[in-house]
RNA sequence: GGGCCGCUAGCUCAAUUGGCAGAGCAACUGACUCUUAAUCAGUAGGUUGCAGGUUCGAUUCCUGCGCGGCCCA
């Protein structure tokens, strides 16, 4: 794996910290020769961090003396303080962190010596009683001592921790450890995703998992992975949306259907754009995109409750406010009224392309009408929408699966919702028709330009359709913009546990 | 893919014009039975991301590469 001189270190990611590494192991090898096991798994925690502080954090010292009672935590040593016959260790569970105070009479002197090798870092189990020490603080006065798990490599430093923003993706476990406001963030997410769920239970939807593993990706455009079914046989491609299955299981009578999972797509990386996501879609059989957006006001507004306590919060250095209605813009509109430009301009393609080329889009004359504007949403409009809206009314050659405006022909009932300049959702009235959508896949390969992506029409799709889909609308969510946006964080891959970076060397 | 920035001890960071690679924390030895970034005395720890070039001499200047960050496409 590692390449070059081998028999010494040389600073690589993995062989770091040499000495230190090889002092640890030492103290494994003693462990085992005085008999005691350096990771056992015997010892059961009866109680938290959380629970002592809860029951005793505010009561006084002489009350606390009266506590008869004995309290089994274990957890990992964050901070030791030495002072001879005495030491102090600050202990962290999955709830926080408790201090431990150790004294040789009260160990007696085999297990303090043992005691004094503990290392930040290692996992251990104390039993013992609580009290509060001269300064005020809750502590519990170790009766036994016990090692859970030796650590063998260094914790980062207790007041600067870890910041190296690489190491931090790459070792997150790391950073897991030392940086408890990173903790918060996933369970906040975790919480987000929660309330995400009880929100659609409670409204009759039934959560359900389909495909991840596609034979004709479908449901967004979007460049797929590829990978290689053995025993079949047959090249699949990881999703890149749900869309086609979740609307085959409204064709099969499951009304409102929701899936909160992966999508992935083989595109670049971004502080936007993970290639692996997880979004939420859903779909409501007899509902339309008008419905979808007061279900969308109201869901955001009350995870945002929920999380944060408040629809009104900060994002980046600016104040976001969820509080419903938000505005509505066609897209149209939008592009005319934040380009400074009259109407006339997209009544000719040629004086549209020239304005598209003024700002820098790649534009060409194959470029549909609907191509080119949308693209120019993205880099008039999109950079602009710090509010929460909804742009409505897309192009039906970008919206191959959007159901045509009754009035209007050549747009469809879809809306995108953007906060602070992202895209947040994506919503349509589902086509139902099954020659329409069949018109639509095969216009779709015939505008097809050679872009490697491949074109296959979903046949049986269409064959779902044919059978009747009830009207419905669905709309997708990604959930760690999602995530970002109520976490305040710049990078999707604060919000994502294991971001894909390039193969560490 | 392009531009800019970064990469120095396990971690967080210094190093003057190109002139002896350093500090704090962590580690190690010793002292200390109520500390809170404990304190005190001492010790050790480096292929300065990698490869090449310029130079008497390179962490420093140049080229290429790797990884990361930000911006752009």
């Amino acid at each position: 794996m590692r390449r070059g001189i081998p028999w010494r270190a040389r600073g690589g990611a993995v062989d770091e910290g040499r000495e230190l590494i090889e002092r640890r192991r030492q103290k494994v090898a003693a462990l085992r020769r005085e008999g005691i096991p350096p990771y056992p798994n015997r010892f059961k925690p009866r109680h938290t961090t959380e629970e002592l502080r809860q029951r005793f954090g505010t009561l006084p010292a002489e009350a606390l003396e009266t506590v008869a009672e004995t309290f089994a935590l274990a957890g990992r040593v964050m901070a030791r303080r030495d002072f001879g016959k005495a030491i102090f260790l600050q202990i962290q569970d999955r709830k926080g962190q408790l201090q431990l105070y150790l004294r040789q009479d009260a160990l007696g002197e085999v297990a303090y010596g043992q005691a004094r090798d503990i290392d930040l870092g290692d996992l251990i189990g104390v039993e013992g009683r609580p009290f509060r020490t001269r300064t005020g603080e809750l502590t519990l006065r170790a009766q036994a001592l016990v090692p859970l798990a030796k650590a063998i490599r260094p914790l980062p430093e207790k007041w600067h921790g870890l910041t190296d923003i690489e190491t931090r993706y790459r070792q997150r476990y790391v950073d897991l450890i030392v940086n408890p406001q990173v903790r918060e963030l996933f369970q906040r997410r975790s919480r987000i995703i929660r309330r995400l769920r009880e929100f659609f239970d409670a409204r009759d939807f039934l959560e359900v998992e389909t495909p991840m593993m596609h034979q004709i990706p479908g449901g967004a455009a979007a460049r797929p992975f590829k990978t290689h079914h053995q025993a079949l046989d047959t090249d699949l491609y990881l999703r890149i949306a749900p869309e086609l299955y979740l609307k085959r299981l409204l064709v099969g009578g499951f009304e409102r259907v929701y899936e909160i999972n992966r999508n992935f797509r083989n595109e670049g990386l971004s502080v936007q754009h993970n290639p692996e996501f997880t979004m939420v879609e859903f779909y409501q059989a007899y509902a339309t995109y008008e419905d979808l957006m007061e279900l969308t006001e109201e869901l955001l507004v009350h995870l945002a409750k929920e999380v944060l306590g408040s629809a009104q919060f900060d994002y980046q250095g600016t104040s976001v406010d969820l509080t419903p209605p938000w505005e509505r813009l066609r897209l149209e509109e939008a592009v005319l009224k934040f380009g400074g430009i009259g109407r006339e301009v997209f009544a000719d393609p040629e004086q549209a392309l020239a304005y598209a080329r003024s700002l820098g889009v790649g534009a060409d004359p194959t470029w549909s009408r609907g191509e080119l504007l949308t693209e120019l949403f993205e880099v008039v409009v999109q950079p602009r929408l710090h509010r929460p809206t909804f742009i409505l009314d897309f192009p039906v050659e970008v919206s191959p699966l959007a159901r045509s405006r009754d009035d209007a022909p050549g747009l469809v009932e879809r809306f995108e919702l953007y906060i602070a300049g992202r895209e947040i959702a994506n919503a349509f009235s589902e086509l139902n028709d099954p020659e329409e959508q069949r018109g639509r896949f095969e216009a779709q390969l015939r505008g097809a330009r050679d872009d490697g992506l491949p074109r296959e029409i979903d046949e049986d799709f269409v064959r779902a359709l044919e059978y009747g889909m009830p009207p419905a609308a669905g709309e997708g969510i990604g959930i760690d913009r999602l995530v970002m946006l109520f976490t305040n964080a710049a990078s999707i891959r604060e919000v994502i546990l294991f971001p894909q970076l390039r193969p560490e060397r």
